[in-house]
DNA sequence: TGTTGTGTCATTTTT
DNA sequence: TGACACAACA
């Protein structure tokens, strides 16, 4: 049989074994994607319908690519298979039975931003202050008791502080108010169906029956509420599949929790436990580097990866004067490798933490004519013109969305204030209306102005006139015959600035992309767009086609796999990131994201780090990131040029060098390597000297701590010391008088 | 009511 | 750096 073809015997026996529960424990690069894809080939060909598969994927285009690897081995067959993001599933189940739950068909997605706004909003209303209590903060809280499946209820019982009261009150009334806007938010629409289901065993049951065979991909990134819902369908029959690696759980601020995948065998005491150890991507040398790396974390399911690769180079240590010269190393790396015809663009990619840290990389990029993408940043929907643009199609399809009538009622300009906002809120809150429906009988409202009046009959009318056409014309007619008449692009044009030009041309392109999604789609809705664009990553729209040098934080370049990969920034605070530093648990989870980023590399990995680097506005001193002396030095490569105390440094380059511009590169810093002495602090006495991120330290009236992050030199130096009796503190190191411990 | 300026802020990762 | 809130002015 063909797809049994090609396999190991332990990929063959997790792509064989049709019954009961099984978990893969996959290490990077053991052909989990083959194990899965041929495993529902195999699935249908032994007569399990396709519409008995249920497959979880994390993102839309590890969904897509699987649908159509699936498709190459089985053809028509897989037309009928249910694959995709838990979201994006769990959405159109919603979309078919949520009126159980007394949410309408046509009920809006409110993103993480939607979402904030509605809670600051929330928090105006109940006259909670906003400077006391951050939103964001109370909106994680919210989620990650929404992650855990906990209710507003549940969550006021077990309140324990006082920000934990107020988030109660803010998250009963957010929940509210999400019901009355017939919105959900993105955890929603994980436990809303939980909810459904619990309620209502007969549509529970009619789903065990349709999706007799579950697939989840990447289970280690799993939260609570995901797991319940495997644990519901999976009830009964236990046909679940589920394939993952504990190592690279990135997830857990957004509440994934690592117990699902390693306490899997206590759920299905009697399942089938395979394990994926041979890496078919990298060479031994980086995986060796990977394994030594994650050997340090203490929590884990053992694997003994290896692979029949070749050797390979050494892995590059880079280390730079700054985060410009970081862009120029890396400019230079590539231009060998490409001079060299080693390599093309498309095979490099290079990765950091954090989205900012791409800019710099970028400012080298662009300077050398270097094609490049770009994953992540600032995501074209979330752009102010394309969010108010959506809004009005939101309160096309969904007239009560609160939210969004309140962010458009008054863009363009109509007049429409604060004060005249306010008679409205209240006359709709008082005939439990919507605010579009109330907006249509402003001529009751007393209070108002004839203005405002009229005003809202405006808007009103607007609106409606285009609820009239939905069924009339066609999405991309009906979309953009309303942003005409909203008039919101002459609003741009008589801007004029160059900024407002842009948003011109965003607001076009979205109409666009609405025309394509319309050529796509042959049942095309508004509806189905406005989910669709909810719901996707930007790494979704990723594809590797174009010969450029693909930039991506570390979290989204799971699942990829690339020729030559650089890791920037390796330093602490960066790399593990600042508060990590402290819980073993957050330490422990930046190293399985540098793992991560490691097992991308097939051939050649550079690592990456800086002396200083700009942060905020300031230059910051950086110590080289305790990861690094956690790879095994017979591993690592340090150019010649820059001596280091550790590795004797002769050797050769891994990429052979040739360009012209790393010439003035190797000029600068010593033996400053590991020592981490930082120069400018030569005049100081030897005290000053030690002071850096992670030395331990003590203060007259603070007590002890240590030191996370220096800001500034000479004078104006400051230190963020984290005390361990009174927390994070900011001092000025003249005045400070820290004492090294 | 709209616009402009100022100050403050926080700056991780994402379906 | 930029996004946002608020104050002051037109």
């Amino acid at each position: 049989m063909e797809f049994l073809q090609n396999v190991n015997q332990q990929q063959r026996e997790a792509i064989e074994t049709i019954n009961g529960p099984i978990i893969v424990v996959a290490g990077p690069g053991s052909g989990k994607t083959r194990v899965l894809t041929n495993r529902m080939a195999y699935l249908m060909s032994h007569g399990i319908p396709s519409y008995n598969i249920l497959a979880l994927t994390f993102t839309n285009k590890a969904a897509n690519e699987m649908k159509e690897r699936v498709a190459g081995l089985i053809g028509q067959g897989a037309n009928y298979l249910w694959m995709g993001t838990f979201h994006s599933i769990f959405a159109r189940i919603l979309r078919m039975e949520c009126e159980k739950i007394g949410f309408q068909k046509n009920y809006t997605i409110y993103d993480e931003n939607d979402s904030l706004k509605l809670i600051k909003r929330i928090m105006t209303d109940l006259h909670i202050p906003v400077q006391q209590y951050s939103p964001q903060g109370i909106r994680y809280r919210i989620s990650q008791a929404k992650n855990s499946v906990i209710t507003p209820d549940e969550f006021t019982r077990n309140v324990y502080d006082l920000t934990g009261e107020q988030t109660a009150k803010i998250f009963k009334e957010y929940a509210r108010r999400l019901k009355e806007n017939n919105a959900m938010d993105f955890d929603d629409l994980l436990i809303k169906p939980i909810e459904l289901f619990q309620r209502h065993k007969d549509i529970l049951k009619s789903y065990q029956n349709r999706f007799k065979y579950l697939l989840v991909d990447e289970y280690q990134d799993t939260n609570h509420a995901q797991y319940m819902m495997l644990k519901l369908l999976a009830e009964g029959q236990k046909n679940i599949c589920v394939v993952g690696d504990d190592a690279q759980s990135i997830y857990a601020f957004r509440g994934a929790d690592i117990r699902n995948i390693l306490e899997f065998q206590k759920d299905y005491p009697d399942c089938k436990f395979i394990r994926l150890e041979q890496n078919y991507r990298s060479t031994k040398t980086i995986l060796a580097a990977a394994d030594s790396v994650i050997k340090f974390n203490q929590k884990q399911i053992t694997k003994n990866l290896w692979t029949d690769n070749e050797e390979g180079d050494r892995i590059t240590l880079l280390q730079c004067g700054d985060d410009r010269e970081e862009g120029q190393e890396i400019v230079s790396r590539i231009f060998a490798g490409v001079n060299n015809q080693e390599i093309h663009y498309h095979d490099v990619a290079i990765m950091y933490r954090t989205n900012a840290q791409s800019r710099s990389i970028e400012d080298a990029l662009r300077k050398n004519s270097i094609p490049y993408v770009i994953i992540g940043g600032i995501e074209f929907y979330q752009r102010k013109e394309i969010k108010d643009v959506i809004a009005y199609f939101r309160l096309l399809v969904n007239p009560q969305d609160n939210e969004s009538f309140l962010r458009i009622v008054n863009f363009p300009n109509r007049g429409l204030g604060e004060v005249a906002l306010g008679h409205l809120r209240s006359y709709a809150a008082s005939s439990s209306s919507s605010l579009l429906a109330v907006a249509g009988e402003s001529g009751k409202i007393a209070q108002l102005s004839k203005r405002a009046q009229s005003a809202f009959l405006v808007f009103y009318n607007l609106v409606n006139k285009y609820r009239k056409l939905i069924t009339e014309l066609s999405i991309s007619e009906l979309t953009r015959a309303m942003v005409d008449e909203t008039g919101i692009l002459r609003h741009f044009k008589d801007e004029g600035t160059p900024e407002s030009m842009g948003r011109m041309e965003n607001v076009q392109e979205l109409l666009s992309a609405i025309s394509e999604y319309e050529d796509e789609h042959t049942d095309a809705t508004l509806e189905g767009f406005l989910q669709e664009v909810s719901l996707v990553a930007d790494i979704d729209e990723w594809d590797n086609k174009a010969n450029a040098v693909t930039l991506l934080t570390l979290h989204s370049a799971k699942g990829l796999e690339f020729p030559v990969v650089f890791i920037t920034g390796l330093e602490e605070g960066l790399l593990p990131y600042y508060n990590s530093s402290f819980e073993s648990i957050e330490l422990e989870e930046e190293r399985r994201l540098f793992y991560v980023g490691i097992t991308r590399a097939m051939k050649k990995l550079f690592l990456s780090h800086c002396l200083t680097r700009y942060r905020f506005t300031e230059i910051s001193f950086q110590s080289p990131s305790r990861f690094i002396t956690e790879l095994p030095e017979n591993l690592i490569d340090k150019p010649a040029s820059k001596r280091s105390q550790l590795f004797d440094g002769t050797r050769k380059y891994g990429i052979p060098r040739k360009g012209k511009i790393d010439k003035k590169i190797n000029a600068r810093k010593e033996d400053s390597y590991f020592t981490d002495v930082q120069p400018d602090y030569e005049h100081h006495s030897d005290e000053i000297k030690n002071i850096r991120s992670g030395v331990l330290v003590e203060h007259d009236s603070f007590g002890k701590g240590k030191i996370l992050h220096v800001v500034g030199k000479g004078e104006t130096c400051k230190v963020v010391v984290h005390f361990d009796a009174v927390g994070s503190k900011t001092l000025m190191l003249k005045y400070a008088r820290l004492k090294i411990v």
